[in-house]
DNA sequence: GCCATCTTTGCATACGAATGCATTAAAACA
DNA sequence: TGTTTTAATGCATTCGTATGCAAAGATGGC
């Protein structure tokens, strides 16, 4: 039916019988149109299946809508879910997203660099904690509000958002020793990154304030693989931890794993816990307890401090954190059950 | 540094002593330029910190380089990790991906498709199975490229590019038969797509060919509830099956979190297959039988067509099937072991 | 019914880069 | 060296829409 050929406000002009500013006036939201017109308008948009375009809109106004979104690796189910909310949340505002798959050679960043400059991004979020401090920094250079999701970057003057890592940490401690732990261990987030430091540090102010030192502490680097190698490497100590905390649920399910695949049982012998509360952390097979990144509340406040920013470029960046609750499930021992 | 106004060509040129046209031609491949000419365009460039806006070169051109990438779920890991696959092979392609999350309301889905149209995007691959026939037949009408990954619509005269379902349906029939299992239920893929469909076909016509009629068969929707319940409601019955073929990983997941839930073991019990072979079908609390969907063939498949449809509009369409290999490990009972 | 005020509307231009055409400079050839 | 061919460059126009400005129209007050 509708022709592949491209419809413009101009032919939608013709055949409404006004002129292309009214058209594109019919289409901007607060301008100056008669009831009428903008009927007619209307009536020949639909009739011919116009549609205005985004791309010619955007030089214009030197807005072009599109968000761009940085990020990694898609394999820790957190960064899925969080995209999916992005997305929305942003589609809600009227913008749209661009998505960039950040591999971390420096070749490739310098073109992702570029590139997202080239299609004039109105914004961008960084959903990953593995992308350079390099990178953030030259997009702030280019002007472009920017906002961090999930990992801060300390005296950047960036904004970001995360949940209180630090605190979760704590929390972390406080409900281990609570539930007679006394060796607890920690593999941790990759420390290269405020997110899992922040965590680690919560943990370790935690246990002191119960007057315990960390049984082990070894970098996870976030990875699968390296977190279940330190698990084996832990349990064969002579005195192995009788709980771990590790830096995110996308870890810990390794970390089960690989304790189970020796024959120790979560939690009778070794609890664990994680961080993110992912869709799967609630699954059977590994039931575990973990502290809840909230989310909504954390991709709401990203999509907000963006849009602001956005708005304001003079306004200033703020680094927000979100508090973090405690999902108790089964893969720790609880104040109170037996050991 | 860099300020915040814009960069254009024009400046560069008047900085290089050169026409602007002159600036185009250094960046635009296969123009016609003197090397010394490029040399100082290249260095005023650098100088300036300029970049081509994509979007004036979308708008002469009529090429945007943006493919719209529409998906409706990420809680299966299979679509995150396509994403992740799709992304980078299409940036190595000189594209670009604008994300789209489809809820599936009627309204939204509209909302969604003048979006697509509006940005110009030269092509769609759309990576869900639960996208709406309208919205697919629409993109077509409109003349852009389309192909639908991981689903079919026979006779729509769309390309997609799936694994060989029914063919994978049928091993995992064969292969369970040759366990000696003879109850064999299936907790199928949304029955109104194709690629539920067809997996759910090979596999009744695999138990034909042995002689065998499924032993129970219920549509999972893709929904983990949907298919615990499903799993559930089967193992009660009087005579429950000996093994069950799930649609997909995601489901199969819940399938063995439920049956464990009611104290049976796989796969002494009862033997889960699953389809996809998503990376957490490997993990050790799962370690699930499963038919493997080769992900870096299918989207090599998909770019390699969309693109080919882009470069020439008149191409027919193709329905790509590539073969999808049963991988064997510990939730089903294989050929030879014990009952 | 007339003038002041507020809306509508069209005209013309701008956004930033690509490209056909004509012109000029350089290279190739005799 | 003169002429033909080729490569390099600039000029002007184009893509599709938004918007300042001025003119025209509608509205209201008295």
């Amino acid at each position: 039916m509708s022709a592949g050929g491209k419809i413009t406000s101009i032919d939608v002009a013709r055949l409404a019988g006004v002129s292309q500013s009214a058209v594109s006036r019919v289409f901007t939201p607060g301008a100056s149109v008669a009831p009428k017109t903008a009927a007619k308008v209307r009536a020949a948009a639909k009739a011919l299946g116009y549609r205005p375009n985004s791309l010619a809109r955007a030089m214009i106004t030197g807005k072009s809508r599109i968000i761009g979104l940085v990020v990694a690796y898609l394999d820790n189910q957190f960064y899925p879910v969080a995209i999916e909310k992005l997305s929305h949340a942003l589609q809600n505002k009227g913008y749209h997203v661009l998505l960039f798959m950040a591999s971390n050679t420096a070749g490739e960043m310098e073109r992702l660099m570029e590139d997202l400059l080239a299609y004039q991004v109105d914004g961008i979020i960084t959903a990953s904690v593995a992308i350079s401090n390099d990178v953030t920094r030259r997009c702030a250079d280019a002007g472009i509000p920017l906002v961090m999701f999930n990992r801060g970057q300390p005296g950047s003057g960036l904004s970001s958002v995360t949940s209180a890592n630090a605190l979760g940490g704590r929390k972390v401690a406080h409900f281990l020793v609570a539930g007679g732990h006394r060796r607890i261990a920690h593999i941790s987030g990759w420390q290269g990154a405020s997110t899992g430091r922040d965590r680690a540090r919560g943990l370790f102010e935690g246990l002191a304030e119960a007057g315990l030192e960390p049984h082990a502490a070894i970098d996870g680097l976030y990875d699968r693989a390296t977190a279940a190698a330190a698990a084996h490497h832990m349990m064969q100590a002579a005195t192995p931890p009788d709980a771990i905390f590790v830096g995110n649920d996308h870890m810990a399910f390794a970390v089960i794993d690989a304790l189970r695949a020796i024959g120790l049982r979560v939690p009778q012998d070794v609890s664990v816990v994680g961080y993110d509360d992912v869709p799967m952390a609630a699954w059977g097979a590994y039931d575990l307890t973990t502290v809840r990144q909230p989310l909504a509340r954390m991709v709401e406040a990203t999509v907000e401090t963006l849009l602001a920013q956005i708005e304001d470029p003079a306004r200033a960046a703020q680094s927000i954190e979100i508090d973090a609750p405690l999902i108790l499930r089964g893969s720790a021992r609880q104040p109170g059950e037996a050991p």
